[in-house]
DNA sequence: CAAACGTGGGA
DNA sequence: TTCCCAAGTTT
């Protein structure tokens, strides 16, 4: 068992591959941290479990600026999963505005129900029920275990894994993919008390997002530049630069004009009046051409969860050819 | 595993 | 203007 740890739990005393302890690379972080930490209020000491949860949703792809105003008025309209619960769909999806990935508000929704239903209206403390929950998977069940509960668990998202990556890798950017040696890189690096490895989860996040960025890192300010592989290795670029996302033309991007209809709209919208607003948007001068991507499956599914793949793409087929007349019985409305 | 999923600000 | 990227999850 032992035997099979990396080095790092094998040796308390091994070095990172710049020269320093990693102990001592631990100890500057966490230091660095409780100077230079931003005071966000779901971190506050009367910060709530449910709160937490709820920042950790909005934060996925999402900067904290934009997630700040929209949270503060979220636990203020829905200080617990059981008022999200009795919410409506369609208020519940307004009130999210512009956060993007508006899926998430959703299942946010289905997640505060089910907590509701199932875990007494509070928000569960073990991982494996958290990880059960509608849109929270393995970073965000690992997250609210640690930053609402303070247990002990490995942190991974895409700031941790950039930092780990440059420190102890020497790489610019990490895969793709998380791998199984970033897993254990990560998991040899948390400390063994419980304590210390919430403080190290939450340094390292905030290191990745403060000072080792992905764009332009501030080296300058990093407290363990000193014992960072990339920086020795003398900054080398990454080796692959991730792709791109398709917008202009795709669907994707006619339901983000769609979204921004409906999300204005206080009584349900005819679907002749969503076209009408449509047509003048950017979204159908592009790739399409006409008002075909008010693709059918993504009409009736707009509050929900989207239709599957094959659906979509024989609705979109569909409207392609037939145009806006095709799209008559296909209803759009504002449930609740 | 790759692709899909929103949005807006900075470089 | 175009491209990159921000505390990911789901299929």
């Amino acid at each position: 068992m032992v035997s099979r740890l990396p080095w790092s739990v094998m040796n308390p005393n091994a070095e990172s591959p710049a020269g320093a302890p990693v102990e001592d690379v631990r100890r500057a972080v966490v230091e660095w941290y409780r100077g230079s930490a931003r005071d966000l209020p779901w971190r506050a000491p009367q910060r709530t479990p449910w709160g937490v949860l709820v920042s950790e949703i909005m934060l996925q792809q999402t900067p904290v600026v934009r997630v700040l105003p929209v949270w503060q008025r979220w636990l203020q309209r829905w200080p617990t999963p059981s008022d999200l619960a009795a919410a409506s769909p369609a208020d519940v999806v307004r009130e999210w505005g512009r956060l993007g990935y508006p899926r998430r508000a959703l299942r946010l929704h289905a997640a505060a129900q089910c907590i509701r239903d199932e875990h007494g209206g509070r928000v569960p403390r073990d991982h494996a029920e958290l990880l059960a929950l509608p849109g929270i998977g393995a970073y965000t069940a690992a997250a609210v275990a640690v930053f609402a509960f303070g247990q002990r668990h490995t942190v991974v998202d895409t700031n941790i894994r950039r930092v780990e990556a440059r420190l102890f890798s020497g790489r610019a950017l990490p895969a793709r993919s998380l791998t199984a040696a970033e897993t254990a890189l990560a998991d040899s690096l948390l400390p063994e008390d419980v304590a210390g490895s919430v403080a190290w989860n939450q340094a390292v996040m905030e290191l990745g997002a403060l000072v080792c960025m992905a764009r332009s890192p501030r080296c300058g300010e990093c407290p363990v530049r000193d014992s960072c592989a990339w920086l020795a290795a003398g900054s080398p670029p990454p080796e692959e630069t991730p792709r791109g996302q398709a917008w202009h033309g795709t669907d994707r991007q006619v339901r983000g004009a769609i979204m921004a209809v409906l999300r204005s709209a206080v009584d349900p919208v005819p679907e002749p009046l969503l076209l009408t607003d449509l047509t003048g948007s950017e979204a159908l001068a592009q790739g399409h051409g006409a008002p075909p991507a008010v693709v059918v499956a993504e009409l009736t599914a707009l509050w929900r969860l989207p239709a599957p793949p094959e659906q979509r793409r024989r609705a979109l087929t569909g409207l392609l050819a037939d145009g806006l007349a095709a799209a008559d019985d296909a209803g759009v409305s504002l449930p609740g």
